[in-house]
Formats: structure tokens, C-alpha cells, sequence
DNA sequence: AAGAGAACTTGATTAATGTCAAGCTCAAGC
DNA sequence: GCTTGAGCTTGACATTAATCAAGTTCTCTT
């Protein structure tokens, strides 16, 4: 499917294409096509031979490992995400799976025309790095977040984000069905229901998707965020400047 | 302390350096010294301002973060490895400290100079681009590392990554203390010599820092070390083109 | 050679998490 | 209104790893 000119003008908004100038951008752009896809499908596997960088516009998308009949997740993406961009810079084999949790559209560009663009132009080249950058940031986080926390740790942090990040008002609705959201936050659904049950001390009440905190401070001193871990505030990447390339990749998600 | 020219020349053979022409190399080193550091002496600590690029040219550095009171290890560099390349793409602070594990020999880059450097020279720019893709894929395999496996089987992924580095021998030398490599598999000294003691049924044998193998077809049947996680030849940089920028950030050394 | 201190090992215990099994809840479809 | 099935919850149990407490070995210094 070709790109529809309101696509092409949403990465170049919301995405490192945006430092690029018209050129660059029909030079790393060359033969990019749209393509949707239906929920639960592959798109890549780990190992496989990586041809394009995948840009998500809607849906979602997971990214995860496997290895001798063990999985885990390791990022949940929303639209607008690059993923596999690393693999595409190296020209090397994808080390994650990448798999559509609903249906979703995605705009797949050919990784010869995304180098090329960075070799022409070092401004482009530049945002390239930011974005690899905040990639690499976000797993820092990530596996900060999971070597240094326990799970009900894990979980109040993560309400915490969501919350600022949904207004900072006492109710938030998770993005997520439960099961998902326990393998953003490496746990089983079953630790997932017990971790929300020792957070109900802190005042956290559970209704299906919707979440109350009634005593937000309590809920504080046990999560004890910190901007080193946490990134509250990375859905307003098109408002607070270069933010918008600072990832959660792994246990928070970008939405 | 002002640059050797034989450091230089060994930062322009070992690191991404080698991609810049002499002008580009010279805005990009501008200001850059080098420093001496003794053991045990924190070069950065999280949150702190970084205004230099890192490059450890002797000795060794642990990179680690830290959260209420919990420390862990996420990498330990030995030479030659940059360092907080991505807090200073991103004009940002960093999320990680670093502390000297030996005396050591750190040149320093001022961040301002690196990032002239990327903006006036595309292809320098893009080698850059490809180191952080590299770190990036680097902790992806660590936290696959990590997520997907227990403590012994991380331990018999590191002794046959090590043998492999080390030509393939049926004994090698632990390049690090024992309380060291407890802290960089993500395990604490006590289990790693449970760890140790349940791989001698499979033919490892310890003896201070030697480790023999006496059954590696044994012992590989357990690892089931994969080129998706386990990096056996991230030491061979010089000689296998670029398979230097994929680092074993976290739990395996580069060493 | 003796002593001190760090590193390492071993065993007992505790804490955290995964696994298995059963039951509950709710919404969709008949 | 009933059935069905997925998602979720709860409890019992097993596994994994951290913690605590000795003890041992090693190395460096004197």
C-alpha cells in the first residue's frame, strides 16, 4: 500500500524524521510502503534477517526473546515507535521477536534508504543517534527497573507513571489487559493479582481496568520513583523537546 | 595530561573512532586528555551532568546503578570501551555510575567536541550511530541473559564464552575476582560458588581462577549457549569488522 | 614464619517468585 | 435466562536466590 501523504506527515511529527529536510527525507524514505496487519502476527522473528525499520501507526506491537521454551516480553510498543532500528544500522539479525497484539499499521521502510539518508546527511545522521540513544536509555531503565525492584515495586512505579501520565487525577484505566501488563512488568497474571492485593494497604483499589488511589503519598514511600528508573512524562515527546526519544523500553510502555 | 600520539593512534585503531578522516578526528578529540584514575575512585555517579565522552584505555570500570539501598552491576568495561556515549548524544545525565575497579588510564572527550564532530561529518556521524546500535543490542542480550535464564545456566554461558575467547582451550583463567563475576552474572558470591559446585557434574572444575572443562558436549547441553544472547567473539573486534561495536554490555565482558 | 584481613565456601534459614489446580466473573452468543 | 470460554483470582506447593552465620583458604605484610 502506498503512504498516504497524512502518514508521511505524522513520522516526520513525531518521529527523528522530523530533523530531516525534504531531500533527506525522500532519500531515507524510498520505497517505504504501509502495511496493516491483523492481531497476533509475527511480523520478525528472532534471528531473522532484518530488511526494513518498522515504524508503528496503530495498534501495538510486542517485542520478546525466547530461549529453550521460555518467552518474556520485553517492550510493549504504541504508535508512534520505531523497533529494530538498531538492526537496521548494523545491517545484522534481529534479536527480539516483534509481534502485533491487535490489529495495526505499520510503515515499513527499506533499511538501505534509511542509511543512505544517514550517510548523506549528518544533521539526519544525528537525530539517527538521539533515537538509538534514548533506545538504549530506556533499556538502562528497564533493567534497572527489574534488577533493583521487587514486583509489587515494579507495580507501584508503574501506576505512578501511568497516572501522571494519564493527568495526574486518582483514577487512572490500564492500557492493557491484565495478563499483558504482567509480562511488561516480567511477573506472572497470578503475581500480577497479588502484587495489586498488597498494594491495596497502600490505597490502591482494583475494578476491572480502573484504578483509584486514595492515598497517593503512602502509595510514594513504598514505589519511591526516581527520574534515574522512571519516565513519567515520555508521552509528551512532541511538547518537552528531545524527550520523545528517551524509550521505556521494556517495562514501561510510550503510551 | 595532554594525549599521547600512540593513544591516539590506539583509539583510532580500537573504537569508532577509526571511521574519522584527520579533521573530523581533530574537532571531535578537541580538548580531550587523559586522566589517571586509582582504584575504587567514582568517576561519575547517576543523575550527575555529563560533559565528557569516556574512553578506558587501561584498567577496568564497573558501571552500575543503585535504588533505596540495593546496588547491582549492569557492565564492566575493560579496554578499550567508550563509555556514556548515549547521556552525551543526549546532552543528558547519566543513569548509571561508574566507579574504577584497578587503577586506570581514562581519556577524556569533551561532549561538545564528539558532537561537532557527528554534525559536520555524516560518515563519522554514522559510525557513532553504529556503536550505540551495538550497546543497544548488547543489553538486549543481557536482559534475555538475565530474564531467561537461572544463575547456573548464566554461569555456563559465561564459562563457555570465556573458553571460546580464550582459543577454545580446555582450561581458562577467570578474568575477574570471583566476588566480581558474582556481581556481574547477577548473583551474589555465596551462590555463585553453589552455582560453581553444581556445574561440576558437568565437567567444570575450579581451582582459584582456573576453570577446566572436562565434558564441554555435557556442559554446552545445559547452557545451550545461542548467538542470540551469548556473544563469543566480541574480543576479535580488530580483525572481524564491526563486530566490535556489539558489545556484551551487563553480564558478559568484552575481555 | 606469624598474623591480619579479604576472599571464598558451606550450611541453615528466609523471602520472593513461579507453577499447578481450582474456582470465580463477566460478557458474548444462543 | 443459560452456556461458554477467556480472563482473572486464590490457595497450596515447589523452586530459586538472598541472607545470615560460621568456618576455611589465600595473600600480603611485617
Amino acid at each position: 500500500m502506498p503512504i498516504r501523504n497524512a502518514d508521511a506527515e505524522r513520522v516526520r511529527n513525531t518521529s527523528f524524521f522530523r530533523s530531516a529536510d525534504d531531500a533527506t527525507f525522500d532519500t531515507a524514505m524510498n520505497g517505504a510502503f504501509l502495511q496493516r496487519f491483523p492481531a497476533n502476527t509475527t511480523l520478525l522473528m528472532e534471528g531473522d534477517t532484518v530488511d526494513f525499520l518498522y515504524i508503528l501507526l496503530e495498534g501495538s506491537v510486542e517485542l520478546g526473546a525466547g530461549w529453550k521454551s521460555k518467552d518474556t516480553t520485553l517492550a510493549i510498543l504504541r504508535p508512534v515507535s520505531t523497533f529494530i532500528l538498531a538492526a537496521v544500522v548494523l545491517e545484522s539479525d534481529a534479536l527480539m521477536s516483534a509481534v502485533t497484539l491487535e490489529r495495526s499499521e505499520i510503515l515499513m521502510v527499506p533499511g538501505d534508504s534509511l542509511r543512505r539518508g544517514m550517510k548523506e546527511n549528518a544533521v539526519f545522521g544525528y537525530a539517527v543517534s538521539e533515537e538509538l540513544a534514548g533506545c538504549y536509555r530506556g533499556l538502562v531503565r528497564s533493567i534497572k527497573n527489574h534488577k533493583l525492584r521487587d514486583s509489587t515495586e515494579r507495580l507501584a512505579n508503574y501506576l505512578l507513571t501511568q497516572r501522571a501520565r494519564q493527568g495526574g487525577k486518582d483514577e487512572i484505566v490500564l492500557p492493557h489487559e491484565k495478563r499483558v501488563l504482567a509480562a511488561l512488568l516480567g511477573m506472572t497474571p497470578e503475581n500480577l493479582s497479588r502484587a495489586f492485593s498488597k498494594l491495596s494497604d497502600k490505597g490502591v483499589s482494583v475494578d476491572g481496568a480502573r484504578v483509584g488511589f486514595s492515598n497517593v503519598t503512602v502509595l510514594e514511600r513504598l514505589a519511591r520513583p526516581s527520574p534515574l528508573i522512571d519516565n513519567h512524562y515520555a508521552q509528551d515527546r512532541n511538547t518537552l523537546g528531545k524527550a520523545y526519544t528517551e524509550r521505556q523500553q521494556g517495562v514501561l510502555d510510550q503510551s
